[in-house]
DNA sequence: AAAAACAAACCGACTAGTCGGTTTTAAAAA
DNA sequence: TTTTTAAAACCGACTAGTCGGTTTGTTTTT
């Protein structure tokens, strides 16, 4: 099936927002780019500044989509953060040129759409919240780390890969995650919580 | 001391730059709420490129040069990290704004300058990733770990920092740090490191 | 025929950098 | 001390080019 307009618009434009940064690639450049011509772009699109915010949605959507779907099918609070940890697998593998533009060029969405945007991202930093608090409350993590500290923590950590991690490079990301979930456990785990987290044999050695 | 017309470029633009983004300023911008004006500009700055080069530089070598202390100033691995660790708070006190327009627009370095600042974050990584390796040595950090990947998730943890915390919020970046230190020394310790960790009192309850 | 999808030419606003000139600073000469 | 000199610092109108977006024209689909 061949692809519409928009959708090489969309494509072509994350390409090379990821690499120039939203105003480093013109509008010019994308139509070129994917064939089409200005006319092609505004039929498809209001503006530039559109563009942008469908991106950044259709990333974040999809992440909320998959973490709220980690907590309904897992029922404890470790099973539930390591599913949350293991969609992210799929995120960075389908996701990538968007994640860097999402985390990049937010600052260029006119005020409205960052709001929308930023709302979405809350409710997925909540989420999270909720997950290490809850954990907290059955005797699985330890009480006396704030958990919304810890959750920035772990967000940054699973983030900041978008910056190193190479497709073709000397691991893949579900060997990554392995890591990053032996070292988060490790780090909030109660003793009840230790012996829950080898039987689910979430963690290294 | 009254500030030069360089200084005063060189703040306002660094206001102006995590505000709205490298593009998203203007050179004229710049000069009017510095109180200069395009030609102290450019007598000041070769181009509005190497300004931007110049707030990289800055704080790189800041950085390089308080984690390259904190290094020889210790002499295990566990004191070394951290003291590196510590060392943030004062980057993040100290060059907050700095912090964020080196992490988001370096995109927009033209290529000769985006080499020599790569170098040195190089570095930064490269020592980090050195007393990870030395603890692995010395048995007092988990040998299992691959130790750029332990190094990538602590960059990551810090560093993303830059996006939530609050000058004025309920924390202060002490007892961030604090925590962060015990997530991460947790997390990769063996029996060994932990007994260190301990008497350091680098560990939380 | 009517509407949707695109193409191409065009426009007005904006911007980094320039350049001829003026002011300030400070060292050298009288 | 006062005057001369010249270099460094600074000013701001101007330009050449760029870019997002619009308008008009053409093709394809229904």
């Amino acid at each position: 099936m061949k692809k519409s307009v928009k959708e090489r618009i969309l494509e072509t434009s994350l390409h090379l927002f990821q690499e120039h940064g939203y105003h480093g690639v013109t509008v010019d450049k994308i139509v070129l780019e994917a064939g089409t011509s200005k006319g092609g772009f505004y039929h498809n699109y209001k503006s530039k500044d559109e563009l942008l915010y469908e991106i950044h949605d259709v990333f974040i959507s999809y992440v909320i989509e998959k973490a709220e779907l980690s907590y309904t099918e897992n029922k404890t609070p470790i099973s539930r953060l390591s599913a949350i940890l293991n969609s992210f697998i799929k995120v960075f593998d389908m996701y990538k040129p968007y994640i860097t533009v999402f985390y990049e060029e937010s600052a260029y969405l006119n005020h409205e759409f960052k709001q929308v945007i930023n709302e979405k991202r809350d409710r997925y930093r909540k989420l999270l919240e909720k997950v290490i608090v809850e954990g907290q409350e059955s005797g699985d993590f330890r009480n006396e780390l704030p958990a919304n500290i810890v959750t920035m923590a772990i967000i940054g950590m699973i983030n900041w890969t978008y910056k190193w991690f190479k497709q073709d490079g000397p691991m893949t990301m579900e060997e990554i995650t392995a890591i990053f979930k032996d070292l988060i456990l490790r780090s909030i785990v109660t003793e009840q919580g230790l012996v829950e987290a080898k039987q689910l044999n979430q963690l290294i050695e």
